[in-house]
DNA sequence: CTAGGGGTAAAT
DNA sequence: ATTTACCCCTAG
């Protein structure tokens, strides 16, 4: 009898992945006693947090301490691009993507494709029909191109989108009209279970979450100090510090992304609340991203020849795609 | 306490 | 039917 699922949130995993970044994986209850986590994750237990982590991995560097070595050699079709992706927008089962990126061919250097990273397109779809706020809804065309300006797109990717789209209106989370679709009026795709009314409750600012949680962006200066210490680092030191960064960012990802969510469902302070979580959104996934996979992709660069030596090292601890672009390789 | 092995409701 | 993503159990 498993207790009621309980699915982690954005919020208690951003919380995690900062925990781990403060205090290392395998400390649980370490971090859970952190003051500075046990307010978000006060819910869950050492174990917990535990698990959850493992799952993670597990989808990072395709197989964890558990799950066989059932390898996919039937992986081979389909050789990507490397212009293809860095950021994979993804999948859901279904028929499409064969292979999941398993390693880049170029700079022969990188990691498997993170489930992680890979964004639901469900929640993408929901996200563009919602910023688009087109009267009647919008076009399939429409929402392709929202999310195309903020991700590289598999090259499938219109098809995926066209069974993704009937998937979702045949289960009421869209509504078709006339080859137009809007969502649907009840419930707005992400759940919330607890903290819902609470949320509302005192009419209090909604989001110095962000501040609050002390996610630093990546700013321009921060990546060039970062990259500068690096040239003196050990292997492992940058593995670190890259590793971290990734971390960072996923997390303030994941914080922007509730922020916005909460700033949605309150209606009363909404003028200001809304405003700054839409600023603070886009400041962290339309501006930072693209630096982020530009410092990403320098710090694999620079410590490119260290990891050959010590595969050993990185293996499992990265989980954005570091794909090199055009233009960028070499070294 | 943590790491791992297991079980299973829910999701696909 | 299979896979995921939770939760539980327990040795060390």
């Amino acid at each position: 009898m498993g207790a009621p699922k309980q699915k982690w949130t954005a919020e208690e995993e951003a919380a995690l992945k900062a925990g781990v970044i403060k205090h290392g994986a395998g400390k649980w209850r370490t971090i859970l006693k952190d003051p500075e986590f046990s307010a978000v994750l006060y819910l869950r237990s050492n174990v917990d947090l535990k698990d959850k982590w493992r799952n993670i991995s597990v989808m990072v560097n395709g197989y964890g301490s558990r799950e066989k070595p059932k390898l996919a050699p039937k992986m081979v079709h389909h050789v990507l691009r490397q212009d293809e992706y860095p950021m994979a927008v993804g999948q859901t089962g279904e028929d499409i993507s064969d292979a999941k990126p398993l390693a880049v061919s170029s700079g022969a250097l990188l990691v498997a494709n993170p489930k992680r990273t890979t964004v639901r397109l469900d929640n993408l779809i929901m996200e563009a029909i919602t910023s688009l706020k087109e009267p009647g809804g919008s076009h399939k065309t429409a929402i392709a191109a929202y999310i195309e300006e903020q991700y590289w797109p598999p090259n499938d990717f219109k098809r995926i989108l066209s069974a993704k789209l009937k998937y979702l209106a045949a289960n009421g989370k869209l509504i078709k009209v006339k080859r137009k679709y809007k969502t649907a009026p009840t419930s707005v795709f992400a759940e919330r279970r607890r903290v819902s009314p609470l949320i509302l409750e005192g009419r209090r600012r909604i989001s110095p979450k962000i501040e609050r949680d002390g996610f630093n962006m990546l700013t321009m200066s921060q990546i060039d100090l970062d990259l500068g210490r690096m040239r003196t680092m050990t292997a492992e030191q940058a593995i670190e510090v890259a590793a971290r960064a990734v971390v960072e960012a996923e997390a303030a990802i994941a914080v922007a992304e509730e922020a916005t969510r909460e700033a949605e469902t309150a209606e009363a302070e909404a003028e200001a609340a809304q405003a700054f979580a839409k600023a603070a959104r886009k400041t962290l996934i339309g501006r930072t991203t693209p630096k982020m996979v530009y410092f990403i992709t320098a710090s694999f660069l620079m410590i490119r020849f260290e990891m050959f030596e010590k595969p050993a090292l990185y293996k499992g601890r990265f989980n954005v795609d570091g794909n090199l672009r055009k233009g960028q390789q070499r070294v």
